[in-house]
DNA sequence: GTATATATATGTAAAATGCACATAGAGTAT
DNA sequence: ATACTCTATGTGCATTTTACATATATATAC
């Protein structure tokens, strides 16, 4: 990736200006746990990887300060590695604590992507009805 | 809803103590957009309703905050209500830029939703390859 | 009258994200 | 040799989003 191709990474918007785009929240973690799962990598090479999740305009700077930040709790882990030719490279792989995040958070998705189909039935369906006066809840 | 019943809003925490949810950001708009696009609500009222989308743990200031703003925006309005006994409500209705928003938003949650199964197809199915030395892309 | 349910709101803090910039090794062209 | 580019990792600061605690007011039930 050379340095001047990097998309602008503003957020999309809607109509009235406001931020309209179903990004998830934390959603990098998870995608570095799943890219770590099988092959230990790197900062720079998980960043091209990320593309395929939809995140080409990752972010270097939020990546790496991900990494450290990741590693400091306990989900991956890293060492130096000078063997190769170029600029070191901080070469991460995933603990057995951060295989359990990972599962975790699967699990988690899951139930919201229940949610979501619930978002879009309602939208596409039929309307969302609220209870009258006389039959509240309990 | 009674004052005290309120669920704590905390996060789902992974293993690790860290935050283990897959919510999309700004996902609150939608979802009071959603609720007024066939009735019109007032805060109180769409708090529980929110409870349909996985939205139980809402809490009152951020949802009252984020119709302000939305009012602001022009994707709803609102008038007070205080034909009704109890304490006065702002009756909020959504605006035809709030449609338009919404569909707009829609759109992008399908995306959204695409991502998110290539996800999963990824976490159970089989591993993502990264290219090897010899056969890097082009 | 005082407790409770209903209803709306603000102030502040913390977390997440974005943007701009800084640094440096190694190879290639001039 | 030096300038340019690709690779690689990072920091500082601002903004946006979300969370938490708390304040206020009206009506009804006891």
């Amino acid at each position: 990736m050379s340095k001047d191709e990097r998309k602008p990474e503003s957020a999309l918007r809607g109509p009235e200006g406001r931020v309209a785009e179903a990004r998830p929240r934390n959603w990098l973690v998870p995608v570095i746990l799943l890219s770590l799962k099988d092959w230990s990598s790197y900062g720079y090479e998980l960043m091209e990887r990320a593309s395929t999740f939809g995140f080409e305009a990752m972010n270097p700077g939020t990546l790496y300060r991900t990494l450290r930040q990741m590693e400091k709790e306990g989900i991956v882990e890293s060492t130096w590695e000078t063997s190769k030719g170029g600029p070191a490279r901080r070469m991460y792989s995933i603990t057995d604590a951060g295989k359990a995040y990972l599962d975790f958070w699967a699990k988690s998705l899951e139930q919201y992507q229940q949610t979501m189909d619930t978002f879009f039935r309602l939208y596409t369906g039929q309307p969302l009805r609220p209870e009258k006066k006389g039959e509240e809840k309990k």
